[in-house]
DNA sequence: TTAGGGTTAG
């Protein structure tokens, strides 16, 4: 093993829940290997008994099963078999739950195929490490790569691929290119299309679009040509850039190669060039998806579009487009319905917006917090603060935990209605409730206080942010040194700009720009013109 | 039986 390898798997074992793991790993070792002399002997598939058990296998882990409890039931089953099952069909009941997303089972399961020395290989490893990553475990990850050498496996392929990844979900792919290229560099692995393509995410993903396209060059010269994926992946990363002719020059270069782009190639570009309101190339890039490419806009793409025809007004084009997804047996999502709910929304309808949410409802699917966030903004923006508060309460009883972003619409109508005295009893109930309470929602509090004449009560609760742990920013500095002035009280907002100062903060333009107009206006005060000298000094 | 890319927000 490289000595890369081993600086990573040190860094990586710091936790001490990690270091548990490891030794339970390695005192199994030792029983392990006699298990598996024992096994390779024993496991004679042909001759099984759970002829029964494998079909089960074999289907669910591709279906998946219908709950947990059932899956649970057969890895009871399998270990109360005797002889065991091979490593093989353990494998598959761990994909089965992999499929279903219950990743901390698997690692708890493995935990105990190890305990009871259950035939294990490279591959359990590996499907574990996946989970591992998945719950954000990279620590154990690495642990469990420790895990293959201590048994005397040889991590493979996706052994380090997956390792790759995890390490760039965690935002870390500074270590992940350095494992990349030194296990490269000592001939411990040799990358595929997916390890190439994985590596080239992650550092598009962390913002090293250049790397990756370095990497994708240096790709295209070796013996592993880049994929759709690849390719779908720079192309992805250009557009989020705004390098759209980039993309574009991209996407006729893979054609060219013989590379054909899929659904996800095409979504990319066409909404770049929907946020650019290029619509005529949105037209052409559709049809030549759909007719050359002879591929069919799924529910990814027709989201994109309704979303862009919301954001532009266009609110007949989107309801066009849920007219060709049900023509076309395409099912919109909550996604696609909320954009559509913006559109209206966008557009002043909020009646159609609501009728919208009961259609979601009545199709049986699940309107989610931001699908309710917008219709409570709507009705905010409109003044209707006992419709946005009735579905803020139809949102407890969906069991919709609210989000921040809720609170603060909720927050910012009540202050817009001129009842700053309710909002700041919202506040304190959403408080009482634990709910999150971050900057903002002391922003619009504060804000709406003093422009409510409630200019003392803002000043209370701009000096209890930090008790509950948040530092005023610049933003909120700015909004109570307004309040102030507004209020007329000069002296409070000279000290609080001073303070803002020592933050290292500057007043901002709206700030300025109405102090120069009380100095110009008021009765010349001297506090006053002493923060306007102030302000000019500095270069606010 | 194991690894890769996407949509909504104040």
């Amino acid at each position: 093993m490289s000595s890369i390898l081993y600086s990573c798997l040190r860094r990586h074992q710091q936790g001490s829940a990690c270091f548990q793991l490891l030794s339970h790993l390695q005192s199994l070792n030792i029983a392990q290997l006699h298990f598996d002399a024992h096994n390779n002997n024993n496991s004679n598939p042909s001759c099984s008994p759970h002829i029964e058990l494998q079909r089960l296998l074999v289907e669910k882990s591709k279906s998946g099963f219908d709950n947990l409890a059932d899956a649970l039931a057969v890895f009871d089953k399998m270990l109360k078999s005797q002889p065991l099952p091979h490593d093989f069909h353990f494998n598959q009941l761990l994909t089965a739950l992999v499929r279903m997303k219950h990743y901390n089972v698997v690692v708890s399961l493995f935990r105990d195929m190890c305990s009871l020395c259950v035939p294990i290989d490279v591959i359990s490893f590996n499907i574990v490490i996946n989970c591992c990553c998945h719950s954000n475990r990279i620590d154990f990850a690495f642990a469990l790569l420790a895990g293959i050498f201590k048994r005397g496996f040889v991590p493979d392929v996706f052994t380090y691929t997956t390792l790759i990844r995890g390490l760039c979900c965690q935002h870390k792919s500074a270590e992940a290119r350095v494992m990349f290229t030194n296990l490269v560099k000592f001939k411990e692995f040799e990358p595929n299309v997916v390890s190439y393509s994985t590596m080239i995410n992650g550092l598009c993903k962390t913002g090293h679009t250049d790397m990756a396209v370095w990497l994708f060059r240096f790709m295209e010269k070796s013996e592993c040509k880049p994929n759709t994926v690849t390719y779908s992946t720079i192309i992805d990363s250009l557009c989020k850039l705004g390098l759209v002719e980039d993309a574009l020059k991209l996407h006729s270069e893979m054609i060219e190669k013989g590379v054909l782009p899929n659904g996800w190639t095409y979504a990319s570009i066409i909404q770049v060039l929907c946020k650019l309101k290029r619509w005529e190339e949105v037209d052409r890039l559709l049809k030549q998806m759909i007719n050359d490419m002879k591929v069919s806009p799924d529910v990814h793409i027709f989201t994109i579009l309704v979303d862009a025809y919301s954001r532009s007004g266009k609110l007949d084009d989107a309801k066009r487009i849920i007219e060709i997804m049900n023509e076309r047996g395409e099912c919109p999502d909550t996604v696609t319905y909320s954009a559509l709910i913006q559109a209206y929304c966008s557009q002043g309808q909020t009646d159609g917006a609501l009728a919208v949410l009961n259609t979601i409802k009545s199709k049986k699917m699940k309107p989610n917090c931001y699908t309710y966030n917008i219709l409570l903004d709507a009705y905010c923006r409109e003044l209707k603060l006992d419709i946005a508060m009735d579905l803020y309460r139809n949102m407890a009883c969906e069991g919709l935990l609210p989000t921040v972003e809720t609170h603060n619409i909720l927050l910012h109508g009540l202050c817009q209605l001129g009842i700053s005295k309710e909002a700041l009893t919202f506040f304190y109930k959403i408080q009482d409730q634990g709910h999150k309470l971050d900057i903002v929602i002391y922003r619009t509090l504060l804000d709406g206080l003093c422009k409510n004449q409630y200019v003392d009560k803002a000043l209370s609760l701009f000096h209890l942010m930090r008790c509950n742990g948040l530092i005023p920013d610049k933003d909120t500095h700015n909004i109570i040194i307004r309040g102030c002035l507004r209020n007329k009280k000069y002296n409070e907002a000279c000290k609080l700009m001073d303070k803002m100062v020592d933050c290292g903060f500057l007043a901002d333009a709206f700030t300025t720009s109405l102090l120069q107009h009380l100095v110009l206006s008021e009765v010349q005060d001297p506090t006053l013109l002493a923060m306007h000298q102030k302000c000019l000094q500095s270069g606010m």
